[in-house]
DNA sequence: GAACAATGTTCTATATATTGAACACTCTGC
DNA sequence: GCAGAGTGTTCAATATATAGAACATTGTTC
């Protein structure tokens, strides 16, 4: 039961290199790969291994685990010299955590709306058009439940919340539309469909996927403003769409409302 | 009553000019530092004043924060021209919990005993011997509280957990008394004194501190082991000195047992 | 609205991080 | 016990990340 919404697995050695290519800083890149791959893994790996894995000389691999050791970042074995990641991740976490108003005053009306409707909420962080990171969970611990974790990242353009973050970022058609060609549907929605989508999202103020990106699960998502432009936060509602069924009005007029009041209090629209 | 406990402030300009001297992957090292910098900071920051806070060149901070904005681990929004923490870091964060079963095993251990005995409790990691780091937390939620958050850092030698690490961490006497000295306490023990506390730590499983790191705050601590060699978690109890009085005997027989119990199911001692 | 200060950014020479090969060391199989 | 293959690690040459100055851009002051 647990993720059984997937979160985007990206490929790792082809990436790494073309990053590391033009960046001023290819440390950065490498040890943010490290990072990743650390983190991916269930078991403590060797330098060998991670520089197969990511397709790096095995001595500058090294120089980074060390760099990264240092820094606590990454803990390191002396006895079985492999490496995992280190709890100082979670210092920076927590730090983001707390600069973040959203985190803190989402948390009460994601756990009001699971209670109320039975079903699992998300706070949702769009970064750029790139991905969107579950900032906040909320789960009404009765029944049967669809399940993700704080910090999974999705595709930003993805299901409900995708349409959200599509219809009110006011992006050009042509950058949707290659963003668009490598999303995963179970059910994949037409691109010009998907685009009367969008139109009909900017009028109702919210989005819905029923069952197009993972078959027989309803989301629900309206977005979040914190100032003008563009919305970056989204709360989304996650059932089963058969269990739904007539809430699911009620339900979106909820969801509404709270977003509304979110974006109130952060000074948003 | 956020943050009562303090957690320790590193001096930022000379500790990274040092470290970067003599690695062999600098960048990373500068990038931990912004990361660390942005994160303490409540605003987001310029390029200057982030270079000019490390002692930074403005140009190879430029390349490191293009570097790591690239990665997603920090914000760049392009009207102000500011940098912040991003979202990412809650993505490794998430994977470094998942990979260790003590954070959920002690979870639930944690949540009972601040219940049965009104206080907080915390879930620690030594990370070596500089810090320690706290991984979960649990808070009885009647009256008064202390409270720190997940994600802190602490000295390792400090307090009773301090004592749970330096007692059963088998170091050299030198090696202790070298980072002891640089302790801060409120009311601070004599090194003999201290070893002799470090003595019966060994003998009753469970170290106290009495108001010494904070005054009019006690902690107890026991030591939870994985596997072979020295402990690396330990359990936390944390209260008013003055209300805990006659249930400290009590508090520190349920620490100890759980902390056993914990032992037993990570596969330690 | 011009002059100024301060910021972000590009540019290029050079100190240096990276590479790939050579070097230890451990473990495995015979 | 001795090869052999597999690690992790050091080392020196060179491709390149970095520093510092020059440039561009913004915001501020008079």
């Amino acid at each position: 039961m647990s993720d059984l919404i997937r979160a985007r697995s990206p490929s790792p050695v082809r990436k790494v290199a073309a990053a590391v290519k033009d960046s001023k800083a290819p440390a950065i890149t490498r040890a943010a790969a490290i990072l990743r791959l650390l983190g991916r893994s269930d078991r403590p790996l060797g330098v060998q291994a991670i520089a197969k894995e990511l397709g790096l000389v095995p001595s500058t691999c090294l120089y980074v685990l060390r760099a990264l050791a240092e820094e606590e970042l990454v803990s390191f074995d002396a006895d079985t010299k492999r490496y995992a990641l280190e709890a100082g991740v979670l210092t920076l976490a927590r730090h983001w955590l707390r600069r973040d108003p959203f985190n803190d005053l989402a948390q009460p009306l994601l756990d009001r709306l699971a209670q109320r409707f039975g079903l699992t909420m998300l706070g949702v962080q769009a970064v750029g058009l790139d991905h969107m990171i579950v900032v906040a969970m909320a789960q009404s611990g009765s029944g049967f439940q669809l399940s993700t974790q704080v910090g999974s990242r999705f595709p930003a353009l993805i299901s409900a919340t995708g349409r959200c973050i599509a219809a009110f970022g006011d992006y050009p058609e042509a950058v949707l539309k290659a963003r668009f060609d490598q999303l995963r549907w179970d059910d994949p929605p037409a691109f010009d469909d998907w685009m009367a989508q969008l139109r009909q999202t900017r009028a109702q103020g919210f989005a819905v996927d029923e069952g197009q990106y993972i078959a027989g699960v309803t989301v629900v998502s309206a977005p979040v403003w914190k100032g003008a432009g563009r919305p970056v936060h989204a709360l989304v509602a996650i059932g089963i769409g058969a269990a739904l069924g007539r809430d699911l009005g009620a339900l979106q007029e909820a969801l509404v409302e709270a977003a509304g009041a979110l974006s109130g209090q952060l000074g948003g629209a």
